[in-house]
DNA sequence: GCATCGGATTTTTTT
DNA sequence: AATCCGATGC
């Protein structure tokens, strides 16, 4: 058999020992762009391949729902499935526990219909618990007591075990205890609850335990220093006597400390597992030697790292440019600048180009100098589809109709569109409904179908109205256990006339309307998930997700929206104290060290082209302030920058270097080997299957020309698309 | 129930 | 500056 001799081919060294290294606990520090997800897919067929593991055994996890279809595809181009064959289980932590949990619905106080609360409907419950308890919501920050709920829930903190050091922890105490009590009478869960439940059956019952790990006997975790003290728990009680873990992280791209990562999870790890093979990935194939050389300089200063040592076969390239704008607008002047010099230069496409920035307010004016420059481009995660409204509008009629429990649902729609029931009439349902012990979903539906009377005190109309909202609950309940989700939505839309209420004559409301057709579509796609499989790919996509790719523009994103991806030309503007590092890590040393590593994931998305950019005053809030450069920028060497600036240039004098750029760094980048030949066999994610027709440099870009099986000739860039080198038998 | 006004708020956000 | 939330008035 030569199973394995194919899969290893083009792999180096450490990738190898890492894709082939014996079943029990691996622990891989993956630099950025050292082939992290090509180690992860390898290993998982080499498991199946070489090592004889079913499938079916093989759990990999991932952060998005985006990183585990990128692995299922290259995956499928790795290792393509027979019809009908197992395949291995990947998907995100809370997708896997979610499932988990209605497998294993008995243990649970909620039942196997539970609805996955999000963030707006959990900042709904706390505020209700805080104004049950008597305090004041504008005293008592709700989104303060969230987090301090969550921070105990990740930690695993019961409410009683609350710290009660200050006055706000002692009212999180009162509130998170309530609010756990309101989360099971909407029989819901929320993100942090299908970690920590996942967790706890996993710990308290044996059985489970046994029954989930004979399911899993190979895990694999990338990101691995993004996981939570929950996921690692529940990692360590999933991985069996053999801890077959093969985990995948890299402690400088730590950047959700905030959200309860714990990067010190991967020096845990080496404690838990002190037998664990610990392999080291530092060839990058991503950055010029320039690009990395900046990076390291950046993080070699943040204390109590592992240190790497990035190295690249792919040259030096071109210096880093440091630029100081004059303000904001400026700012974003050169970006679009520069992006329409490249492009009209043929020394990169628009969408090869990427603006990144610390906080999404800064995206502003960037969109303002695209929008006058007339160039289209693409603004990541400012407003997340499912986030929208109408959306969730939408939705909380679906999730009602699944689960008349969802109080929390039922109070969103029971007057939207209005139907004249306020907070009055609300208060008798809900008064009525506590009076007879069950949730006032429950009630509605027993009135519509005349097995309860109103409550008392309901005048005519708001009765009448209380009747027809019953009847239609009614009626869409069926529709959910019978019909299709699109049906469902079509009859509700109907049933409530939503589409007069969303279309007030404002543009604003075309395009609500548009996006309730575009939640429609999206079910009419699922045709065979039913409403509970539904419901839950809606709570568990993020943005990130939605993100497309197709078209061929810059792209606006936040820092953090940036980690796991790549452009040939990077932008990180805003390089200023109190911005990046942001202020309010400045008084906090782990925050600031955190501030450090979001630099450092920023520059080391770049392939070819860094520009750093600074503004000399900007506008924060109401007043403009001058800027002091960031801390960072004092840490880049020298020999590595282009553009040794005074800071406070004039405008005039902007416009001049600007004009000037080019010549020097464009002359100096050095050419590009050519990676296919004609005739090789190859693949891509979403083409398939090909055969390379011809190939020519192009710039700092190889442009393939290949014959694909299924969709005929295309040309394309071998820095965008990532096709995959196929050997011959 | 809806419009309007005043006041507070403003980091990042995998699920 | 701009947006979002809540209270107030009609």
């Amino acid at each position: 058999m030569t199973a394995g001799a194919d899969l290893l081919a083009g792999l180096n060294p450490a990738q190898r020992s890492a894709v082939t290294a014996p079943l029990g606990p691996v622990l891989v520090l993956a630099g950025p762009g050292s082939g992290k997800t090509r180690v992860l897919t390898h290993r998982i067929a080499y498991l199946i391949e070489a090592l004889g593991a079913a499938p079916e055994h093989i759990l990999a996890v991932t952060f998005t729902n985006k990183a585990a279809r990128a692995m299922a595809s290259r995956l499928e181009a790795l290792l393509p499935a027979a019809a009908g064959a197992a395949r291995p289980n990947l998907g995100t932590f809370h997708a896997w526990s979610a499932r988990l949990l209605r497998r294993e619905s008995a243990y649970l106080e909620v039942s196997r219909d539970f609805v996955i609360f999000d963030e707006d409907d959990q900042s709904t419950l706390v505020r209700q618990a805080i104004k049950d308890l008597g305090y004041d919501p504008k005293q008592v920050p709700p989104a303060k007591i969230q987090a301090i709920i969550s921070q105990a829930k990740n930690e695993m903190v019961a409410p009683e075990a609350i710290a009660s050091g200050s006055h706000v922890q002692t009212i999180a105490r009162q509130v998170y205890a309530r609010y756990q009590a309101a989360l099971r009478n909407n029989n819901a869960l929320d993100f942090d609850d299908l970690l920590t439940q996942a967790a706890r059956l996993l710990r308290e019952h044996p059985d489970v335990r046994e029954r989930t790990r004979a399911r899993h006997r190979h895990l694999l975790v990338d990101e691995f220093q993004d996981t939570n003290s929950v996921q690692y728990e529940l990692l360590r009680w999933l991985a069996s006597d053999t801890a077959d873990l093969f985990v995948v992280g890299d402690a400088d791209q730590s950047i959700y400390r905030w959200r309860g990562a714990d990067y010190r999870n991967v020096r845990r790890f080496s404690q838990d597992y002190p037998q664990a093979q610990v392999i080291l990935l530092e060839q990058n194939y991503r950055s010029t030697q320039t690009v990395l050389d900046i990076a390291m300089a950046v993080i070699d200063r943040a204390p109590g790292r592992q240190p790497k040592r990035l190295f690249t076969d792919r040259g030096q390239g071109s210096r880093v440019t440091v630029y100081e704008a004059y303000d904001e607008s400026d700012e974003a002047r050169f970006a679009v600048d520069t992006i329409a010099e490249l492009a009209a230069g043929n020394h990169a496409r628009p969408g090869d180009c990427a603006v990144m920035y610390r906080t999404n307010a800064q995206s502003r004016s960037l969109e303002e100098a695209f929008l006058r420059a007339g160039l289209p481009y693409r603004l990541v995660g400012a407003q997340r589809f499912y986030g929208r409204r109408e959306v969730k509008d939408v939705i909380a009629y679906l999730r009602l109709a699944h689960n008349p429990d969802d109080q929390v649902s039922l109070l969103r729609v029971l007057n939207t569109p209005s139907r004249g029931l306020g907070a009055k009439s609300t208060a008798s349902v809900l008064e009525a409904a506590a009076g007879g012990g069950q949730s006032p979903g429950r009630l509605l539906l027993l009135l519509g179908s005349g097995q309860a009377t109103l409550p008392t005190g309901l005048s005519g109309k708001a009765g009448a109205a209380l009747l027809e909202f019953g009847r239609n609950l009614q009626r869409w309940r069926t529709l959910s256990q019978n019909g299709t989700v699109a049906g469902l939505i079509e009859a509700v839309l109907a049933d409530v006339k939503y589409r007069a209420f969303l279309e007030d004559g404002t543009e604003e409301g075309v395009e609500r309307w548009a996006n309730v057709l575009e939640l429609c579509n999206l079910a009419a796609e699922y045709t065979d998930l039913d409403l509970a499989a539904f419901l839950e790919s809606v709570a568990l996509v993020s943005d990130q997700d939605t993100l497309s790719d197709a078209q061929d523009v810059p792209t606006l994103l936040t820092l953090h929206a940036a980690k796991g991806l790549e452009f040939p030309v990077v932008f990180i503007v805003g390089l200023e104290e109190g911005l990046l590092s942001h202020q309010r890590s400045l008084d906090e040393k782990d925050a600031l060290d955190e501030e450090r590593r979001l630099f450092y994931v920023g520059i080391t998305r770049a392939m070819d082209r860094l520009f750093l950019v600074r503004a000399f005053r900007r506008r924060i809030g109401g007043a403009s302030l001058i800027s002091e450069p960031s801390r960072f920028l004092a840490d880049l060497p020298a020999d590595c920058i282009h553009g040794d600036l005074p800071y406070g240039r004039t405008q005039a004098q902007s416009v001049y270097l600007r004009q000037t750029r080019w010549e020097t760094p464009v002359a100096s980048f050095p050419p590009l080997q050519a990676q296919f030949a004609v005739g090789q066999r190859v693949a891509h994610s979403t083409f398939g299957e090909g055969v390379v027709l011809e190939t020519r440099l192009e710039q700092d870009d190889e442009i393939v020309t290949v014959s694909f099986a299924k969709v005929g000739v295309k040309r394309l860039s071998a820095a965008v698309a990532q096709l995959e080198i196929l050997e011959d038998e």
